[in-house]
DNA sequence: AAATAAATTTAGATAAGACTAAAAATGTAT
DNA sequence: ATACATTTTTAGTCTTATCTAAATTTATTT
């Protein structure tokens, strides 16, 4: 259907719509791609054609309808294969964004549904990322950053900001993992660091991780 | 490492070299690959370059060891996917090729053994065929054609020689599967057919049934 | 409102992989 | 041994996806 580097671009595309409220930018595109806007632009060209973007010379682009049902596939495509790699395999999260990366653009429908039921109709990646529909609807999960928590609420860790290896491996370092208990302990005013409950331990965090953790409140 | 299409490549004429003692020809990798002779010489150019295949103009091309490492590896992958599809997400014997030709090219060796270790570290694939270790040796299995047992004798089903859709669709309908027992009740002079019983049913199978299921004998 | 800077597109090149048509080498039959 | 047929290679073209460098458009300053 489409070529691995077509569904790539519309990924890009799908991310970046989320913070521009306006068109996604040539440059922006360029960038998350590691690739240069001329190669962008050619793209856009092609994938205009094809009607999956609404694409106006110089002036950035928007996923038409086709185009995001086509993005929302994917993106369910790989959150599932890193599930299966964690749940099944036993990857720890650090390890499978790369190998999904591979593995979403096999293509087979019944496969993926198959795959879905083989994981018990997962809501949500090994991230904490939301895993759409085979409709393309993404469900929704209300989770406040660590950092915006008040001292003496706790929550429960549902997800990360950012998917780093090395964030997720000081994560793990550090026994925090999705469905961990965290409680706030203190606040520091100074830097925004926080000491937190997390199990036993109790330990100190910088705001750098603070705003980096999601949370969801009871 | 190396492409889609090289692997490919590879793979056919590692499956055409079982059969000629002598190099695999031009034109025997070109109907293998559905593809034309043109394109073939030029792969094989890039293929000799990469030291995968000794090729020779005109005298057809054979893998050195490095190519038959890397073939074996794709096999592989391939059964050990076919696998996986089988026994853990419910497709059945007929539907699993075209998705392994796909999931046969995921680049991850740890990925590969995860897998291995989650099948509980198979031996053959859902075709009877066998997976080669990591190092690229293949087990091997004493095994008959039905065609060749005589009458009263009996095996137990370990294989087919065609893996076509239809013919593996053909065996589904009538209760053939891997690990049946099947004996020779009668067999026709005349045409080559064949009453078997499988189970608790006898039936007729011409010689083309016979000559393509394989039996693993007392 | 120019002038300058930044972003974007165009033009032209390259590489992989495939194809067609023509040339060259090899094999077969008189 | 020569002619004919088959196989294989070469030459040249096409498509996809990328790049660099130059041109163009849009945005920002003075
Ligand atoms: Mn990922
Ligand atoms: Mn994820
Ligand atoms: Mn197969
Ligand atoms: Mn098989």
């Amino acid at each position: 259907m489409f070529s691995d580097s077509e569904e790539n671009y519309l990924k890009a595309i799908f991310h970046l719509q989320r913070f521009a409220s306006d068109g996604v930018s040539t440059n922006a595109i360029a960038e998350q791609m590691h690739t240069k806007a001329s190669s962008v632009t050619d793209m856009l060209k092609k994938l205009s054609d094809k009607k999956l973007v609404n694409y106006v010379k110089y002036q950035g682009v928007t996923l038409t309808n086709e185009g995001k049902k086509t993005a929302a596939k994917i993106i369910r495509k790989h959150r599932l294969w890193e599930v299966f790699l964690v749940e099944k395999l036993d990857f720890s999260w650090d390890e499978v964004h790369e190998i999904a990366e591979q593995l979403e653009h096999i293509e087979s429908d019944v496969l993926i549904e198959k795959l879905d039921k083989h994981l018990d109709f997962p809501k949500f990646d090994p991230h904490g990322d939301p895993i759409p529909s085979k409709d393309g609807t993404f469900p929704e999960r209300d989770k406040v950053l660590l950092s915006e928590i008040k001292v003496g609420e706790s929550g429960v860790c549902v997800g990360v900001k950012d998917t780093s290896s090395s964030f997720l491996k000081f994560l793990d370092k550090n026994g925090v993992a999705l469905g961990k208990k965290i409680k706030v302990l203190e606040h520091e005013e100074f830097d925004d660091s926080m000491r937190i409950q997390i199990g036993k331990e109790s330990m100190t965090i910088s705001h750098m991780i603070a705003s980096n953790l999601y949370l969801k409140t009871n």
